[in-house]
This record gives structure tokens, sequence and C-alpha cells, in this order.
DNA sequence: TTTAATAGTGGATAATTGTGGGGTATTTTG
DNA sequence: CAAAATACCCCACAATTATCCACTATTAAA
């Protein structure tokens, strides 16, 4: 599971070395074998295990040819997903598609989000985050689930 | 899998060269073999390895005759459908009739989608994607499935 | 405080890949 | 049937990328 945030460093080549204290654990669960992606929401980037990604690529591929919105979504998570690995180092290689979608430049968040990870653009983060409670929830809106959370 | 975006250059004699990541995979399933055809929803091109083609096709084939739009897919998909091989450099060499469809110039995009890959005219790939960014989805217009999807 | 160990950063080299072109074969067109 | 255009196969160079190594900074330990 990934928790927390970590600002980190781009380097001139866009390697990101990833925090050490997840290194032990990514090679031990995928060999150090990721994907990466594009979220749809934001303009961050998504780092998944390569198995936690390819069950839930499964998921999104047996959504409907079909239908618009499963085309879109397909088109856009898969369409994006770059495999990535783990170097000597503990660095990863974005890809500069990415790198550009996500507006990342030398500093960067890396936010832990259970089964991923998410890439922001520091500034980026910072803001949204600040949106976030500014922002009030209106109740109607809430799902079922969301309602009856008990933290 | 296919996954992630390439661009890559038709060259003078209409020759796309595969990212190389697919080289091994692409010999390994089909020995290379392959099938290109047109995509129906939006003007690009799909290409299969021939076994999963093959596979399509035969559902494609079983559609009713009678129904209208099973006959218009029919038509387009294998009607369209061209099978193609890696020469030794890892090219495809695209047939005419399909550049002229999809609009395909210098500047293309190869777009991984799972069991195919999809080849765009790199602008109308752009424009497409900033759309899809922009467009909204409608919560009551979304299938079961992606409802329920847990990214 | 000094030493050791680990993590973070940058860069040089080697290997791979993308790209263009030459020459031959094959098909199409006038 | 001739001539042109397209397809095909091969090789070679250029550019990019990956791999490896070395240095610096930071943290931990003695």
């Amino acid at each position: 599971m990934f928790r927390g945030i970590n600002s980190v460093n781009l380097d001139a080549k866009g390697r990101l070395a990833l925090p050490s204290r997840y290194r032990d654990h990514l090679l031990k669960i995928c060999s150090g074998l990721l994907v990466v992606t594009i979220d749809i929401n934001h303009r961050c980037l998504l780092l998944y295990p390569r198995k936690e990604w390819e069950q839930i690529e499964r998921k999104i591929e047996s959504l409907p040819s079909f239908d618009t919105y499963s085309g879109r979504v397909k088109h856009l998570l898969i369409g994006h997903a770059n495999d990535l690995e783990l170097d000597k180092n503990n660095r990863i290689l974005l890809p500069q598609e990415l790198r550009l979608y996500a507006g990342l430049e030398k500093h960067l968040c890396l936010i832990g989000q259970g089964k991923k990870l998410e890439i922001w653009n520091q500034e980026a983060w910072n803001s949204q985050r600040e949106k976030w409670f500014t922002e009030n929830m209106i109740d109607g809106d809430l799902p079922e689930k969301l309602k009856t959370l008990v933290l």
C-alpha cells in the first residue's frame, strides 16, 4: 500500500527517483515493473505496479466497444499507459508525452493512494489541495456510500 | 497487450516502423503477420496480429445478415482488411487506400489499445484527444460497468 | 564529531533503433 | 509490349536511448 506525500525532483533527462521506502516493496510485488498512465480527472499521472495495472486494464478492456464513454476511457487510459522499469538506482524514466500532459517540471509530488501513486506537478498539487479545502461538499450530491462512511 | 502512445513517421515510401518494444511480442504471437483495417468510429486504422483478427473476423461474420447495421459493419471492416507482414527492419507498408482513408501523412500516432493498435494522423489524434478531455461525461449516460470502475 | 552507509544526482559509453537509400522484382498503365 | 510506378529486400549511417559507473549529499551510527 502506498501512503503519504513525498516531494521529489525530476533530473534533466526526465528521470524520477522513487522514495527508497517503496523500493523493496516494489521489487517484491512486481520485480520493479510498473505502468504509468494519465489521470482523467486531474492533470496528473498514475503509477501502478504492473500486476495491479493489468487487473484494471482487463476491466477497462471489457467495456463495450460501441459505447461512446467507454471508448473514451479506453483510449485515454490504455492509450496513455506506458510500461516502466526501475533502473539500478531506483529511478523511472517518465515519457515526455506524459510529462507534458501533467506539466511536470523539476519539482514534483508523489501522493500515495493505496494501490497506486499519483505524480503531480508540485504547484498544481498545492493549489488543488487548497481548492479542496475551500470548496464545500453539497450534501445532496454525495453518493450513498460516502454519506454513510464512518471515519 | 498493446499500450501507450508512440509518434512515428511514415517514410517517403509509405513505410511505418513499429516501436521496437512490440517486435518480439509480434514475432512470437503471429510471426510478424498482421492485418490492418479501418476503424468505423474514427478516421483511423486498426492493426491486429493475424490471429487476433481471425477471431474477430469470425465474430463479425456470424452477425445476422438481414440486420442493416451488422451488414454495414461486415462490409466496412472485412472489406477493408489487408494482410501485412513485418519486414526485416520491423516496418510495415500501409496500402495507399487505407492511408487515404485515415488521412495519413508524415506524422502519425500509434495508440496501443489492448489487442490492437490504432494508427492515427497525428493532428487528428491530438484534436480528438482534446475533445475527450474537454467534453464532460454525463452521469446518466454511463454504462453500469463504467460507473463502478475503480482505478 | 568522525566515520560509515545509504540515497540522490549527473554523466560517459555502449547498444539499439529509426531512417534513408540503392538495386531488383513485380505489377499496373498507356 | 514498353514504360512507369509501386513493392520488396537489403545494407549502412545517424540519432537516440539504455546501461553502467562515479561522485556528492544526506542520514545514521559509533
